[in-house]
DNA sequence: CCTGATATTGCGTGCCACGCACTATATGCG
DNA sequence: CGCATATAGTGCGTGGCACGCAATATCAGG
């Protein structure tokens, strides 16, 4: 996951990927949920230095470059559950596990906004928070021992729905609470 | 929602729209999931009946039209909890309602595992089970009184994540277990 | 039967995803 | 250090899709 673990060719490779897909937020930020249309291919190449052809090579959509980080963020809570000392809860693990990821630093508002309050965003957003649910579930399952149950998957699309929602809550305007107090408060409802 | 309730454009509206998916998603498990692409958006409004122009005007995607039925289904959860009787203990209303939607009739395998098992697919599927949480959380909020809280929000995509979940296990091969134990077994998680 | 409303359709347009073939650049080995 | 090979970047062409617009067909109700 660190830069020094690849060569030269993934490190370029992982750069051009996070080009066109901060890129692509930072268009699809500026034209607003509503001018989404207007963010053409052809623009977000040009803004992260590359070819459209290219563009094409590492995203199939539009949404997709839009919520790769997002996206790769949650392909991180698992790792994140993991890193958390065995003898610990499962229900404070995750709560701090995924507050830690979630909190260090706190998300961009802008962007979290553009990605869940778009609806032709709106499948693409969800599919980034279920990549969550994959590892995460594995990690929920060797922590219990409860391997071959339902327990695992379920809990984790529970808790993935939870900051989802959480989310939702922390963009609503004029909202003051930090978004690691709104996480918690989510979390705590799976957790009863 | 009963046909005898709209006038005769409404009711035919909707039966259009109804042959439109229907035969998407019928061309789509004729397909296979590695055949979607195959699926022209030609094909669907002729064997639907109608010109591809007026497909276009139910569906503004191929993935719409084919997890229209899915979607349907999940706007229901909500109305089937609030038909349950409301001295019924919260969790014991869900398993009841859901199982209720969900086992009458049994779901068609081919249906749901083509919606579930494409990854084309999987962001508009994600939508199609997501649409269940607003009128769901809605629903859990009039019944607990909660109103205001990140309660019913959490717990409406706790219930949609364990059904999606549950969906997932029915269709793993060689399992015999009937969808309504699955529902039940996955549901239980939710509800500790 | 007539009229206004709604549904259906045909046509044209801009854009997008992607296959293919070619070039440029990095990597590893003799 | 050069050379062979693998991998990234690019240009071009193609098929298809979503949708705006305007014309037409169909229907409800007086």
């Amino acid at each position: 996951m660190n830069d020094d673990a690849m060569d030269l060719r993934a490190r370029n490779s992982q750069a051009t990927r996070e080009a066109i897909s901060h890129a692509a937020l930072r268009l699809a930020i500026e034209q607003g949920p509503h001018g989404l249309a207007l963010v053409r291919v052809h623009d977000i190449a040009t803004a992260a230095g590359v070819s459209p052809r290219t563009y094409n090579n590492y995203f199939s959509s539009r949404a997709e470059a839009i919520c790769a980080f997002q996206a790769d963020q949650s392909r991180r809570v698992g790792q994140a559950l993991r890193s958390r000392p065995a003898d610990e809860p499962l229900d404070q693990a995750v709560i701090a596990a995924v507050i830690e990821l979630y909190t260090n630093p706190e998300p961009d508002r802008a962007g979290l906004s553009m990605i869940m309050s778009t609806p032709e965003l709106e499948g693409e957003a969800l599919k980034a928070f279920s990549m969550a649910e994959g590892p995460l579930a594995e990690a929920i399952a060797t922590r219990t021992g409860t391997e071959r149950d339902l327990f695992p998957a379920v809990m984790a699309a529970a808790i993935a729905g939870a900051i989802r929602v959480a989310g939702r809550r922390w963009l609503e305007p004029g909202n003051p609470e930090p978004f690691a107090a709104i996480l918690r408060h989510a979390l705590s409802c799976v957790f009863p």
